[in-house]
Formats: structure tokens, sequence, C-alpha cells
DNA sequence: AGGCCTTGGTTCAAGTTTGAAACAAAACTA
DNA sequence: TAGTTTTGTTTCAAACTTGAACCAAGGCCT
């Protein structure tokens, strides 16, 4: 089959889209390099646990929300821990697994470094779009989001009429 | 003054798109990691050159373009000569200079991998949003990425009435 | 010409990411 | 229950990114 080059808008869109993430990401990762000595995704890893039940969860668990490797995971998860914002707890119910726990410090890290990063986001996005880009950037996001999310390398999905476990709290 | 958090609209935008752009990153990434052997970056590299009248650019201009440092593209630049995909040239009209010129090798390589990509990039995005979507797409990535180009750390924006040089061919 | 600031690029060390492999503990299955 | 497969996590080496430091060379003064 031929190949279905993209038209000119798509073109422009995804030339505009690229440069736009890479932009953003690279100015949130300073901002937070900066006030917080830690990059973006090392931030979202505490904000994430900060918000869980008893502030603490499930290596894999924080994986798959974060849309991140277990493996980039574990090495962020041990730095924080040096760092001591986090700490690794044992698994009661399930001997393999993990748990990370948001220390006092790391959320008071947090709590600190939060205005700042607001701002940030709100300066670099938020100002500059419309309520309406607002919420046309959600859902522009969620479909994309959604269709790279049908279980990765999926089974041809009608092989897997059940869905997904939910998640497996313990603790 | 206290902070303006992010209201729940901006949050589950701001959450989605975080997650939508990982994912998309990524599965770009594997893609063309297994089927060009290179990841995102260096196939955009490859396509900017590619593009580019005699196929060539100063380094300065392409990192501009690609919106990356220039010791990210010194790197990449290094690894893509090594692979013979493209060959670094000096300026003649500033010694300083130095210029990327494609191969026929890299040409080559690029136009096999090309469907493929576009492949990808509908698959995962244009064949999930609506035409209407794409438009707004650009919008939005255009609004971002405008403000995040202001110069980066500018000095005040009032004290620089003329517009940065808008580039140095040469060659 | 002689200084001095800027620009274009590279280098280097430290930090991060990737993907495959290794392990150990569950969970099945025969 | 032993054997096999799956799941949860880490480990390791190779590749990549970051940011500061460095080295020319070009531009501007005076």
């Amino acid at each position: 089959m031929t190949t279905r080059w993209l038209s000119p808008d798509e073109q422009r869109a995804w030339r505009a889209y690229i440069a736009a993430s890479l932009l953003l990401e690279d100015a949130i990762d300073r901002q937070l390099q900066q006030d917080a000595g830690m990059p973006h995704l090392y931030y979202s890893i505490l904000s994430v646990l900060s918000e869980s039940p008893e502030r603490r969860l499930r290596m894999t668990d924080l994986a798959e929300r974060l849309k991140i490797t277990r493996s980039r995971l574990t090495y962020a998860v041990t730095r924080l821990e040096k760092d001591g914002m986090l700490r690794r707890e044992a698994c009661r119910y399930d001997k393999r697994g993990s748990i990370a726990a948001l220390t006092d410090e790391g959320f008071a890290v947090l709590e600190r470094a939060a205005p700042g990063h607001v701002e940030t986001v709100r300066g670099f996005l938020f100002d500059r779009l419309s309520e309406e880009q607002v919420g046309q950037l959600e859902e522009i996001s969620a479909a994309i989001a959604q269709g790279l999310q049908e279980d990765g390398t999926r089974p041809a999905a009608d092989d897997v009429p059940w869905r997904r476990r939910s998640s497996s709290s313990c603790s």
C-alpha cells in the first residue's frame, strides 16, 4: 500500500506539537531543577505519592500512573530515596512487592516547590490558552493517550474480554 | 502573592497532556528505533537536513530548528556521522562554523524509514483526531511554543527592540 | 593593532533513560 | 506437589542528555 503522507495541515500541526512539547518539557525541567533540585518526572513521583492513600504506592502502580517503565522508576526512586524524599517499604501481602512511601521531608519539599511549579505551568501554558483551548487540549490528549494505552502490544483486543486488573493496593 | 492553583479543568488537561506526550514520544521512539535504528530526534535531524538547501545546515541553525541545545546536537551528529548518515563540513565563510550535510546513504535510510514513521504518527495521532482537532492542536502548540521562544531568558523584552538574526546560511 | 565581548562548537563529567537479562515470589497446571 | 508460566522488581551496560567549562574565531571598539 502506498503511504498516506501527512497533509500540509497535519505537517504543520505535527511540527508545532513537537516543538511545543520539547520546549515546554525543557522549561519545566529547568524550573524544577533550579527550584527543587529535581527534574519534572521526579517531582511528579512525589506529587502522585502525596495524593495517594497514606502517601504510598506500589512501584508498578506508580509506574503505570506516570506512564513510565518500571526500570526508569526504579532508578528515580533510588535517587529520591537516597535524598530522603521517600522510603521503600516491603509489601506485606506480596513478598515481591515494594512500596514507595513519601517521607515528611519529601512532602515538605513538594509543598515548597509546588507554587513555583504551578506558576510555571500557568505562565507557559494556561495563561496562553483560552478556556476553550484548555478543554480542547484535554480532549486531544485523552484521545491520543487512549490510543496508546490499549494495552501496548496487545493480543488483537478481542482476545481479552475482561479489563486489566485495576490495582493492587496492599499495605 | 498566594498561588493561583490550577482549576480542576486545568489539572485534568495538564495531566492528560503529560501522559499523552510521554506515551506518544515513547511509541514513536520505539518504532523508529526498531525500523530505522535511531530515536526520533536523530530521525528528525536527517529529516530537517533533507529539506534544507543542498541538504546541509549549520549546527546552530539545525539546533534552533529542532529546539535542542547545541551540545545535544553535537552528540547526535557525532553518532550519525559515525554511522555514515551525514558528514561534517567546514564552513568557508566562518572558520568557526561546522556544517552537517546529509549523505546519500543518510537520505536513503530516511526514505526507507519515512513510510513507517508516517504510518505511526498517523495511527497514533491523526487517525484519532478530527480535522477540527488537528487545527486546534496546531494553534495550541503554536501558542505554547511562542511563549517559550521569546528568546529564552530574555533581558526584560523592552530592551531588545529588533528581532534576533534570522539565520546564517553560509556555504 | 590590541583588547574585549560575543558567537559557534566541542568536550567532559555527572545524571538519566533504555532494553534486555536476572531473580524471586506468586499463580497455574498437570 | 513438582514443573511451568507469569508477575514485580532490580540490575547492568550501553546510549543519551545536561550544563558548565573551554577553545577558537569573528566583531567591535579605541
